[in-house]
DNA sequence: AGCTTATATAAGTCTTTGATTAGATATCGG
DNA sequence: CCGATATCTAATCAAAGACTTATATAAGCT
């Protein structure tokens, strides 16, 4: 799976959002995203062969991380567009210049 | 349909990216991209749809354009994983720099 | 008007994928 | 060793979505 497709899913970004602050546990990802423990499960494990995120076995609890280098892709085929709306936001500036 | 799942298509992607240098009527784009003329159609709705392209009416053709500020938004999720990469990138130089 | 080109839409099929329920595995505390 | 907790996996179902074929609409040309 792209990160692309790993990232369209609502509950896929919820948990990648509850993890920028650090590591997080099965447990306290369902807690924080509301999803139910297989599902959340399930949506690790996709995040995990994307290699957006990573688990360590901390007892009998398992630690997910975020890998957020795997995100680079996304941001690089996004350079181009934001080079374009950029652009168009210079444009705009210009326009309400000279209107004002 | 939000930016995310548009995107995520491979299809559509490549509508996009075809789009980056100017607009292009519907037959140019089933060109450079393979797709078949009403698959062609369908994503080019979705992207419609999701404000991501507008489409002018010219002659018998319809010009489709870029709208590249509505992937603001993919810009705006991005931001505090660039962040992320940006330390461990940090991080791994520190770490060269330390074994040199 | 009739033919052609350009694009859109509809119907049908097939695949993918997300959610739930139930059960398996493993670790911890007593 | 046993019960409780934490997590994973399997099976199943339902829904979404992608692709094709066929058809409709509309503009341009002669």
């Amino acid at each position: 799976m792209t990160p692309f497709e790993a990232v369209a899913e609502p509950a896929r970004r919820a948990l990648l959002d509850a993890l920028v602050d650090g590591p997080k546990a099965v447990g306290a990802l369902c807690a924080a995203t509301g999803l139910s423990q297989p599902n959340t499960s399930r949506h690790l494990r996709i995040l995990r062969e994307t290699g957006i995120v990573s688990c360590t076995a901390e007892g009998q609890r398992r630690l997910y991380e975020l890998r957020a280098e795997r995100l680079l892709e996304l941001d690089r085929w996004l350079a181009p567009y934001r080079a374009l709306w950029r652009s168009s936001l210079q444009a705009l500036e210009r326009h309400l210049d000279e209107g004002s």
